[in-house]
DNA sequence: AAAGTTACTTACTTTTCGAAAGTACATGAA
DNA sequence: TTCATGTACTTTCGAAAAGTAAGTAACTTT
């Protein structure tokens, strides 16, 4: 990210996308708002350790908002914030290319 | 790849992506055909290692092909086949959210 | 009071990655 | 002939990332 050159923001962007479950996580991010269990229902076979952790670095990139609601029990939601949502071409464009090619 | 479910073929394009230097790998090869030196050259950061595990994973699965011109110095030269080559508008719609966002 | 839910965290194991060196084959210079 | 250089990998090994399982805190339901 720092030193290879032909695109620092292309390379920012593949970076993200190029961890385990991110494409998945921003897929069902693009529903709308879910909370934690929700996203636990959608990729069960990703763990709380790797939700947590996933969702923590799109918050601090500015993809997701984390906000809290101090209900009854508390409940914590996540949603793709304006940045986020642009992704909708790139997912579109993986699941053009799934359909077709896979 | 096995047991989630939202889409099978997404989550396969998504886990295939979703490795670390495969975005920059395709951008850099839908140049046209490349050299394994060249590749070199265009992802210093880029380990030996990886770029042959790579290559061997997409050539697998059919999206990069390999070939052997038996010249003085043999050269080796890796290419994208269709499905490949089709993996663009992914790739062009990553650098338009990395243009705007990042 | 015991058990369950939600949103995490912690501890530990396994897998993947990175850095460096090594290999095989060839050409070219000393 | 020996040495250095170039290409395309492969091997080794320590470090970082991911997987697995259990634990926690606050609150609710039974």
């Amino acid at each position: 990210m720092q030193k290879t050159s032909i695109c620092p923001k292309y390379e920012f962007a593949a970076e993200l996308l190029g961890k385990k479950w991110m494409g998945l996580l921003i897929l069902v991010l693009l529903q709308g708002p879910l909370r934690f269990k929700d996203i636990k229902k959608e990729i069960p076979d990703m763990s709380d350790r790797l939700i947590t952790e996933r969702l923590k670095e799109l918050e601090e990139k500015g993809i997701v908002e984390r906000s809290v609601f101090p209900e009854k029990p508390v409940r914590v939601q996540y949603q793709l914030t304006n940045k986020g949502k642009n992704l909708e071409p790139v997912i579109n464009a993986i699941q053009n290319w799934a359909e077709v090619w896979v």
